[in-house]
RNA sequence: GGAACCGUAGCCCAACUGGCAGGAGGCGCUUGCUUGAGGUGCAAGACAGUGCGGGUUCGAAUCCCGCCGGUUCCA
């Protein structure tokens, strides 16, 4: 067998491991640490997999493998995130059920996972849309729906007209959708949301507990966005005279309230309704006008993508400032948003940005509160207001003393705001406040399909759920499941399916009839992993404990936000209840970077597809559309169909085998890094592998003892990979295995039966198909798969004498071989007798000598 | 505009707490052998002084400051 036949070794393989259920993972081994390492599961997509997919499951899965042989249990399950939008829009457009396109993708995910030889235990497989499993989603709903944390809202969404359905935020871009290009409106509608916001503080304060990448925790925390400030009651004056209603304000930088010269209150703010009912407004039409117009758009169009300011003043009120009784307008704007605070903001335009830009539209009087400390405006300090002249707010916190401002001036800012409180409450016009950027969880899709909600609304107004011995509530068979264009779910139409009779009490009702959104089967997936096959709990208490947490988490950082806060979350809430045992789910979370294909542009920055692209010795050349052709520059870029980079991973198994696919994905460079595919180079851990084959399978297996430097070699690669799998730093553990092959493999050279075997178990984790082949060469009847780890013996690695470079004033001068253990003296010594150094040390006096044992020795000369 | 990370041969990437850039390894390139073959295999070799400019140090790819370029996140 000198061909190296990886069709035919990784068929058999993946036949074996199937069939002997390898990989079956017990519950249970007594002596036998867990290991639990969780992939993020994918969406079976219609395109299948593509090589971004088996980057991070190369990862765990070596690193699973590795576990096992250091005698872990390792529990390391896949699944499928199956309900969600794509399915449901290709059914629209072609009329399959989405539950026969989903089984379709899955089954072709699944083939094409196995044949990367992943060592999942398909026992243990799940789908989000298979009702034995969202019979618990639903389940883990009601207890969320008990504890208070699931209610219904009536909430602005984005409805497409055109589409006749809502869209998430995703699928608008530009206030159009994604598909189609067609206008998208904001739209008040009934949606169930989740009190995400119960758990802000516990979200926040968890991220310090869990082993993640910075940057993720950074972001769940900008998400959360936590800000401590105050409420502020501004009085008002209603046509001149004081009315009964005030305004609370919230702000972060209450020290600044001296500078406030101007309200703005959300254009949907209560009191801006009431005052138009009471007709206390003398510009209604235009205020009514402002508030459809500001309606109309996203959050994001209002805050971010507004750089110019709108608003509307409200003729015939006023607010009163508490601190000095300053009487001022008061404006409708929509860079305030209702959802935010209070809905209302005092205005301070010398220190803040937005305030800043929309007293200029309004030509509003700016005065300055804040000055730096060495200013001449903080050390003359008036004590009246005083015109800020700055063509940007002065926002420096740190630097920043109070002026104009009573009883705060000459204060810091931080004393500032800390006084300003204890004002605020003594005068009870006020009190800190701590805020949260974090909404609630807009929980409800009208869409088809999704989970089901296990709620009635009951003739007599009341809202009841399905009794958790009647789940699963399962989606109605419907044939017909397009939008219905009004917004009312497709749901709805299954009459037989929504109208409920109470078989007690014949009281009549209505089923929900929104479903859930794809996030909730990912929230709690790697919960049923622990127990998949359970119709009693959601999973066994005991079996939790033994599990959980996750040990490790691997996926896109795509997810950073949303799913990883989402999951949190729910097991925060189920942590609550007693039903899981840790508060945290995800002790650690590793993000591989995305892998980037090739693309090429013109001299004038234009994109050229793959396919119109000439090769001439080797470099591509291609034209623009009517232009000259040119020689195009390469670069790294976002694999995608429009520039038809994209690498299918079937091709590279075919081609190359799922080894090299696997080791070329892990040796491209560290997990974490972005980088780009390149099939040169997959060639060359192919030809590795095939020099592996050839070197186990050929060179005759001599049962001798190895040499000094064989076993010198054959332990640093073992010491290498062992930490450097420990390390999950894949390249260079690959590296050092070729560095073995390189000194091993050669016509005419035998091989040691104690490298061949070791070097085949290090191999393994990597190319485990192979690994099992050369294995079972070596005389092997069972598996590798639960042999131990070979050790490495540290005494191979000694030397007795190692060479120092010698450096005169940091430059290297010369080399010396000195025993290991040699104290400085010993090694002075040496370099001096060096005539490389000597040359330099000529006529010279040495000033001082530095010597580190084992590294190097360096004289400093004058 | 702010923040974080990164910048090492033509390319992907190594280099432990500052301590030899005989670059770990691979791709590509050159040369020789293998060969019917510019294919395959084998062997040998060339190519950078670490984005740029300062600083700290006996010694800096590594630490500090500024600039340039890239990626990501926030605005």
């Amino acid at each position: 067998m000198s061909e190296y036949n990886y069709t035919e070794i990784e068929k058999k393989w993946q036949k074996f491991w199937l069939e002997h259920k390898t990989f079956k993972t017990p519950d249970h081994v007594e002596g036998k640490q867990k290991f639990y390492c969780l992939d993020m599961f994918p969406y079976p997509s219609g395109a299948g997999l593509h090589v971004g997919h088996p980057e991070g499951y190369t990862a765990t899965d070596i690193l699973c493998r590795y576990k096992r042989m250091k005698g872990f249990n390792v529990l390391h399950p896949m699944g499928w995130d199956a309900f969600g939008l794509p399915a449901e829009q290709y059914a629209v457009e072609t009329g399959t059920h989405p539950a026969i396109t989903t089984k379709k993708n899955v089954d072709r995910f699944r083939e094409q996972i196995r044949a990367l030889g992943f060592s999942y235990d398909w026992d243990r497989e799940v789908n989000t849309t298979d009702p034995k499993y969202y019979k618990w989603t639903q389940w883990i709903f009601e207890q969320l729906y008990k504890k208070g944390l699931a209610y219904v809202a009536e909430v602005p969404v984005n409805w497409c007209p055109a589409l006749g359905t809502v869209l998430a935020n995703e699928e608008v871009i530009d206030g159009r959708s994604e598909r189609g290009n067609h206008p998208v409106i904001r739209r008040p509608m009934r949606q169930w949301m989740l009190k995400i916001t119960a758990y802000a503080e516990r979200l926040l304060a968890g991220l310090d507990t869990l082993d993640w990448p910075e940057g993720i925790k950074e972001m769940q925390r900008n998400w959360i966005g936590k800000s401590t400030g105050a409420l502020v009651d501004f009085g008002v004056l209603c046509g001149g005279a004081p009315a009964a209603e005030k305004i609370t304000v919230y702000t972060t930088r209450c020290d600044t309230l001296f500078g406030a010269t101007y309200m703005v209150l959300s254009p949907e703010h209560g009191l801006v309704a009431k005052w138009l009912a009471e007709g206390k407004i003398a510009n209604a039409d235009a205020v009514k006008a402002y508030q459809a117009k500001a309606a109309a758009k996203s959050d994001l169009e209002r805050t971010e993508l507004n750089k110019e300011k709108t608003g509307v003043k409200l003729e015939g009120v006023l607010g009163v400032n508490p601190v000095n009784g300053g009487q001022i307008p008061i404006f409708i704007s929509d860079y305030v948003l209702a959802t935010y605070g209070t809905g209302a903001i005092m205005a301070v335009p010398a220190h803040d940005e937005r305030d800043f830009d929309f007293a200029k539209v309004f030509d509003l009087p700016i005065v300055q509160v804040v000055a730096p400390a060495d200013s001449d405006a903080a050390k003359t300090a008036s004590p009246d207001p005083v015109p800020y002249t700055g063509d940007t707010a002065f926002t420096d916190i740190a630097t920043g003393v109070m002026v104009s401002s009573g009883f705060i001036t000459g204060l810091t800012v931080d004393e500032a705001r800390v006084k300003m409180v204890d004002w605020l409450v003594e005068k009870g016009v006020g009190k800190a406040q701590t805020q949260y950027k974090l909404r609630d969880w807009l929980f409800s899709r009208q869409r088809y399909w999704g989970e089901p909600f296990p709620v009635i609304h009951w003739e007599d107004g009341t809202q009841g759920l399905v009794d958790e011995n009647d789940l699963p509530l399962t989606l109605p068979e419907l044939a017909d499941y397009k939008p219905t264009g009004t917004g009312e779910p497709p749901l709805a139409k299954a009459t037989e399916w929504v109208n409920v009779v109470d078989p007690a009490t014949g009281k009549k009702g209505l089923r929900e009839t929104n479903t859930m959104p794809q996030w909730a089967g990912s929230c709690w997936y790697y919960l049923r992993y622990i127990d998949p096959h359970n119709d009693k709990a959601f999973a066994d208490p005991a079996l939790l404990k033994e599990w959980l947490p996750v040990d490790l988490y691997v996926g896109g950082a795509e997810h950073a936000v949303l799913h990883l806060l989402y999951a949190r979350f729910w097991h925060m809430v189920l942590f609550d209840l007693g039903l899981v045992p840790t508060p945290e789910p995800f002790q650690r979370l590793v993000n591989q970077g995305m892998i980037l294909g090739l693309a090429y542009k013109t001299s004038r920055g234009v994109l050229i597809p793959m396919d119109q692209i000439t090769w001439r010795d080797g470099k591509p050349y291609g034209a623009e559309e009517g232009g000259e052709e040119e020689l195009l520059t390469e670069f790294p870029a976002k694999m995608s169909k429009s520039l038809k980079n994209v690498v299918n991973p079937d091709d590279v198994v075919r081609d190359y085998g799922a080894d090299s696919l696997r080791l070329y994905e892990m040796f491209m460079g560290p997990l974490q890094a972005v980088k780009p595919w390149s099939t040169k180079g997959v060639e060359g851990v192919f030809r590795f592998l095939k020099r592996v084959n050839k070197m186990v399978t050929e060179q005759p297996i001599a049962d001798r003892a190895l040499t000094k430097d064989e076993a010198k070699t054959l332990n640093a690669t073992i010491k290498k990979v062992d930490e450097d799998l420990a390390s999950m730093n894949f390249n260079t553990a690959i590296s050092a295995m070729m560095v073995f092959v390189n000194a091993f493999a050669g016509d005419g050279k035998d091989l040691p039966r104690e490298a061949a075997e070791k070097f085949v178990l290090c191999l393994a984790p990597f190319a485990p198909h192979l690994g099992e082949e050369l294995w079972q060469f070596l005389g092997h009847a069972d598996t590798l798969a639960y042999e131990p780890f070979p050790a490495f013996d540290p005494a191979a690695l000694v030397e007795s004498e190692i060479e120092v470079p010698v450096q005169v004033l940091g430059k290297l001068r010369g080399r010396v071989k000195v025993p290991v253990d040699a104290k400085p003296p010993e090694m002075e010594a040496a370099a001096r007798a060096n005539p490389d150094v000597a040359k330099f040390l000529e006529g010279k006096q040495v000033v001082k000598v530095i010597c580190v044992p084992k590294k190097m020795v360096n004289f400093v000369v004058r």
